[in-house]
RNA sequence: GGGCGGAUAGCUCAGUUGGGAGAGCGCUGCCCUUACAAGGCAGAGGUCACAGGUUCAAUCCCUGUUCCGCCUACCA
């Protein structure tokens, strides 16, 4: 970005602003350091491992009776040359009485004080004597503050042993010669055998701990008192905590608010200062004149680095541009802070500097606040709470409503995709194999909440699938599109568009109820099992006879019904295959007026295609149909032969329902179909097939194997004999009778009664069967 | 250490006012039936991790255990 870019005046300007309210500062502070890189790195580069280490219990004898001493445990015995104090709980009665006296800290000329501090001491761990070592350490550094301790920096930036600083804190000159220079890892067991040496080392125990390591180098980072930028942060914390907890932030799924909560409740300032090339340099300028003893020259080592910094002490001039003099020496000299900020800095304001903030632009007002962010857990602190911060302090204003909170997609094995782990499942590969569309729509359908997605192929491959379906069926529409359409009204319509309009309009409202839920997965389900088993499975199939004759009025109305319904389907799924649908929908018959798929509105729940009668119709000729291809399928006719079959009524209405849908029995069941009651079947040569109250029968013609169909006959018996028995156990239970709700009752009732019926059908298929083998 | 989530068909996963266990892929059988074999039709397959508890009734609620994962933390 030059700094006339409009993302960097927005940068400069929070700035500055924050630092004239004293929310920004600059201090020497202890930050996560890589000695690698040299530069400090913000929480979230930082990756923690568990690693094998030892816990060392060192003896400090008391300064005024060496007979008597303190034991403390560390797991890094080089940093105790540092050590300004050691601390035990004000309340423990083994070390209460040795608060105020003092310690010799072995291998120094030093002597250092015991101090009482009941947040930094467990009594329960270890010794209950713990050293602090302020420079070093993220606790002591604390303690450090609360006790007023001096700070003895002992490593330098690449984490080596550093003279200077071990002759500051006064190390014995054996000692000192004997590490200085040396990187931690060799130090250590220098100084191990020294303190062995003189009998100060108590044990030495395998110890488990987290050690962080720099995400880039994966060198182990090391706490570097060093002059940093900060945030004061807890002034923008808490209206941010309010806009979450009285609800003008929702934050779904729910169960991360208090995730959120409880992180911006204990907050720590934020150190925004980076040593690093790319980014948003700081804007503050240090006068050469006043600041000479401040200036640090330090070599270009790696090339990646300025040749200069300043000490803590030094005076910076915050500004939107370089000043042009000293306020104070009236000098006009120079030099610009050589740190940049931490990338989030930037990023915190994107909602607002992204549409022209600072200056009102009709974007900003349009779009601040907008409706919803969508984004991963993992930076829900690092982006979006400090988005939040930024946003009402700069705005006024939430920057958004909801925080969608989306699924961590990982790899096959579930590890987390990360760019230095190079376990990054490529989306374009994947797009490459099986198209954009089914990759986005494999996401949304497993985007559930609270649940990660391990991406499993089989899975995309299935929804390629789907595309490809969707595809064909478009290839039908059309090849029967051509030809006059005839727009008739919904009551009007055949019996398999008025089903299908009924089906759409529920799956309309499905979907939307989904979406505004956000149940991307939920909303994927209705709209495969809608257009896949329902407009493809069946609806296309019934309407393929009224569209052989080109001219018939059928065929004129059902061909208006196709595109109409097709164009609505598409638009319903457009936001889950944007591509497909896209295409689909142009080279659908339409006006040339017409705009692209994704401005057109989303379809919306039309009360007048609802049928509840026709859907019941419908169930039944489902059964039936489902029912007479099983028959077939038990008695291995070819698919070609026409089957003779018998379906019996339940009653008037169901009659009514069979006999009106004739036609389309017999052609999706390629069987001439007879209704009547069973008691006019013939006796002979008619196989009875039985399944949820309803009862067909299929002619035996030819060479079948009966011995098949008998066990399964009895197979389904056995298993009704079951159910019947489980149903009849539980009515059986006079608590049950009396505690359960009656309709729960009831309904087992009616269960039983429905089986019995489908028992004795069997048994009496059972018997025939038997005569006929 | 603390917090959170998961364990359901061979695999990847759905499944809430507790009451008959689902999908996709894979598998079996039949079928290239003029949209579609990346397809159609029909099937097989599950003591819902384990042990207790609450309840007339538990995949679902409670407690504990085991295993897996994530976040977080200074246990020196």
């Amino acid at each position: 970005f030059t700094m006339d870019d409009g993302l960097s005046k927005a940068v400069r300007e929070v700035f500055v602003r924050l630092h004239e309210e004293g929310l920004i500062y600059r201090g020497e502070r202890l930050i996560n350091w890589c000695p690698r890189c040299l530069t400090a790195l913000s929480d979230i580069e930082v990756e923690h491992e568990e690693t094998k280490g030892k816990l060392y219990h060192i003896r400090y004898p008391l300064a005024d009776d060496p007979s008597t001493s303190l034991i403390v445990a560390t797991t890094r015995p080089e940093t105790m040359l540092g050590d300004t104090a050691v601390a035990v709980h004000p309340d423990d009665p083994r070390y209460r009485h040795l608060i105020g006296k003092k310690v010799h800290l072995p291998l120094t000329t030093r002597e250092i004080p015991i101090v009482g501090d009941p947040i930094l001491v467990d009594r329960e761990f270890g010794t209950g004597a713990v050293k602090i070592t302020p420079a070093h350490d993220f606790n002591d550094f604390e303690a450090g503050e609360r006790h007023h301790l001096p700070r003895l920096a002992i490593l330098d930036a690449h984490a080596r042993l550093d003279p200077e600083g071990l002759q500051k804190a006064a190390v014995e000159s054996t000692v000192r010669e004997s590490v200085q220079g040396l990187p931690v890892s060799k130090a250590r067991p220098k100084i191990e055998e020294q303190l062995q040496a003189r009998e100060l080392l108590v044990k030495v125990e395998d110890h488990k701990m987290a050690l962080g390591k720099c995400y880039r180098c994966k060198t182990v980072v090391e706490p570097y008192l060093s002059p940093q930028w900060f945030v004061n942060i807890q002034p923008l914390a808490d209206p941010a905590v309010k806009a979450v907890e009285d609800g003008r932030i929702r934050i779904i799924p729910e169960s991360w608010t208090n995730n959120y909560l409880g992180w911006m409740r204990d907050i720590k300032d934020w150190c925004i200062s980076r040593q690093i090339w790319w980014g948003h340099r700081i804007p503050a300028w240090y006068c050469r004149q006043c600041n000479e003893d401040s200036t640090i020259q330090t070599a270009p080592t790696t090339g990646t680095k300025r040749s200069y910094s300043f000490s803590a002490k030094a005076t910076p001039i915050v500004a939107l541009r370089a000043p042009t003099h000293c306020p104070d020496c009236g000098q006009h000299d120079f030099l610009q802070e050589s740190d940049v900020l931490d990338t989030w800095f930037s990023s915190a304001l994107w909602p607002f500097s992204t549409l022209g903030w600072p200056d009102q632009t009709s974007e900003l007002k349009k779009f601040y606040p907008t409706s919803t962010l969508v984004t991963g857990l993992d930076i829900l602190f690092f982006w979006v709470a400090r988005m939040i911060m930024m946003g009402l302090k700069f705005m006024g204003d939430v920057p958004f409503r909801d925080v969608y909170i989306h699924a961590l997609v990982r790899d096959a094995e579930g590890q987390k995709m990360s760019k230095s782990k190079g376990n990054v499942i490529d989306p374009l590969s994947i797009m490459g194999d099986y198209g954009t569309d089914a990759l986005r729509f494999t996401l949304a359908s497993m985007a559930s909440p609270g649940r990660d997605i391990k991406l499993a192929e089989e899975r995309i491959e299935g929804y390629r699938n789907f595309a490809n379906k969707i595809w064909n069926a478009a290839r039908f529409i059309l090849m029967y599109a051509e030809g006059i359409r005839e727009h008739v009204e919904i009551g009007d319509r055949s019996f398999a568009d008025r089903w299908m309009f009924s089906r759409l309009n529920r799956t309309i409202q499905d979907t939307t109820t989904a979406l505004e839920q956000y149940r991307f997965d939920h909303a994927a389900g209705y709209l495969y099992q809608f257009i896949w088993h329902e407009y493809c499975d069946w609806y296309l199939e019934l309407v393929k006879p009224a569209l052989q004759d080109k001219a018939s009025t059928e065929a004129r109305r059902t061909r208006a019904t196709l595109i109409q319904s097709f164009e609505i389907t598409l638009r319903l799924l457009h936001p889950f295959m944007p591509f497909l649908t896209e295409e689909i929908s142009q080279a659908l018959p339409h006006e040339s007026t017409q705009d692209s798929i994704m401005i057109r509105p989303f379809p919306t729940r039309q009360s007048a295609w609802e049928a509840k009668d026709i859907e019941e119709q419908f169930a039944a000729l489902e059964r039936f149909v489902t029912m007479a291809r099983a028959g077939r399928a038990l008695l291995a006719y070819p698919p070609g032969a026409r089957l003779n079959v018998f379906a019996a009524a339940k009653g008037p209405d169901e009659r009514m329902s069979l006999e009106k849908l004739h036609r389309h029995l017999e052609q999706l069941s390629r069987a001439s179909v007879h209704i009547a009651d069973q008691a006019t079947w013939p006796s002979q040569k008619v196989l009875r097939l039985v399944a949820e109250g309803l009862t067909i029968g299929i002619g035996v013609e030819g060479d079948v194997d009966l011995q098949k169909v008998l066990d399964r006959i009895v197979k389904q018996a056995a298993e009704a004999m079951k159910e019947v028995k489980r149903l009849e156990g539980k009515l059986a239970n006079v608590e049950f009778v009396a505690k359960a709700p009656a309709d729960v009752v009831a309904e087992h009732r009616q269960r039983i009664a429905t089986l019995t019926h489908e028992q004795s059908m069997l048994a009496s298929s059972e018997q025939q069967l038997r005569s006929m083998l």
